[in-house]
DNA sequence: ATTATCTATAGATCTATAGATAATGC
DNA sequence: ATTATCTATAGATCTATAGATAATGC
């Protein structure tokens, strides 16, 4: 009910509000949030640009919620599997393939939104990120124990940063397809995270189960 | 010589043209590009807004210019290291630890330039981006000659944004120093092409020694 | 005369708000 | 009466251009 539209609602099934985070994620991950106008986001919602102000608060709580549904069931994830009795190496594999997956498939490159400088300013977000990062974090500890502290830090950054980098794999035109670009990126993870090449093909087959099961 | 200036030039030594490209490097970097206006950066640089257009045709120009310089030394470095006569796999750890030395050090985090969304329309610097990207395929081809071609080409892309990585990394206040996490990612590449552990110490002095020169 | 700079502004946005409107539900 | 939508617009930008101005160099 309320007024009739002007253009007649598309058959996605979506509510007009996720028409509106739909058509928002598909522009800001491709073009940028402040390079996207609210008038361009309603458009390809089927609404007019003012009708977003039913919904949204504002421009700014439209590109919040994108950025948090996105990272949120990933730190619920991670969270589950840092309870899990599984070796920590397929632990850590499945978490890396899990959110490589995630990054490299879907319709549009969400977690290219992460790039995005304007992300910065969310502080609920760059929490939760921040709260992921721990997890792999701790995961990779339980991995390589011997490692030095300070060693173990810098490991821990380029494990989580070798995941995310997906987001810039994506971006170019020649990226392999999802499946194969997610278990490889894992792969690489667990090497950067100090897993031997010969101890590669157990962690991963463990992993492939635990990432199913989460 | 030209009409005095409203507000006295900076003393940094640069050229007014100089002064605007440092100015937009600093804001396009920590805003986005959309998000900065030509009056922030003349103001930055200590003109009025108009004068930008005597030194740029317009605001694109600008980000281009900045793009191009500043992948363009990292291609030539890159030839020139598929051409030295060294062991492959130290040339590919000088290769990475140059760009991610370059990466994670400068005033401000010139490498976010490439994850600005607007940074694909810019064609040369697209090119310019991918025979580097092309570089270290090349030198990966000749770590790991026995890989499968799909495989090696994976890879190959890992290894390229493991370096990228960096940029990521950086944006995080709690990253490692410069000298750390550049030699860190170098080392992270390497495993991720295929090098084991036991074999990386050596080849990372020869490496060391490689990037030292070029 | 040349040049680097300035002031002023046209024209095109863009976000958010005010308030009208056309349905449904009670 | 409630609600989802609409139209209209205020006010604040923003980019690029037109053209004036105040130096220096010849």
């Amino acid at each position: 009910m309320g007024r009739p539209r002007a253009v007649a609602r598309p058959a996605s099934g979506l509510s007009p509000r996720e028409e509106v985070l739909a058509a928002a994620a598909e522009l800001f991950t491709a073009q940028g949030y402040s390079a996207t106008s609210t008038r361009e986001i309603a458009e390809r919602a089927g609404i007019r640009q003012a009708s977003i102000y039913h919904y949204f608060k504002g421009k700014e709580d439209i590109l919040a919620e994108l950025l948090e549904s996105t990272v949120r069931p990933s730190l619920e994830a991670a969270r589950a599997l840092l309870g899990s009795p599984a070796p920590a190496a397929s632990r850590l594999w499945a978490l890396c393939h899990r959110d490589a997956r995630l990054l490299c498939s879907g319709p549009h490159n969400l977690g290219a939104l992460y790039l995005l400088p304007e992300a910065d300013r969310f502080g609920v977000f760059q929490e939760l990120r921040s709260a992921l990062r721990d997890c792999y974090a701790d995961l990779l500890t339980a991995v390589a124990p011997g490692l030095p502290q300070a060693e173990r830090a810098v490991r821990a950054q380029l494990v989580f940063s070798v995941v995310e980098s997906v987001i810039l794999i994506r971006r170019d035109a020649s990226a392999p397809v999802p499946g194969t670009l997610a278990e490889a990126t894992a792969d690489a993870a667990l090497r950067v995270g100090g897993v031997a090449d010969g101890e590669l093909p157990a962690v991963r087959d463990l992993g492939r189960t635990l990432a199913a099961d989460g």
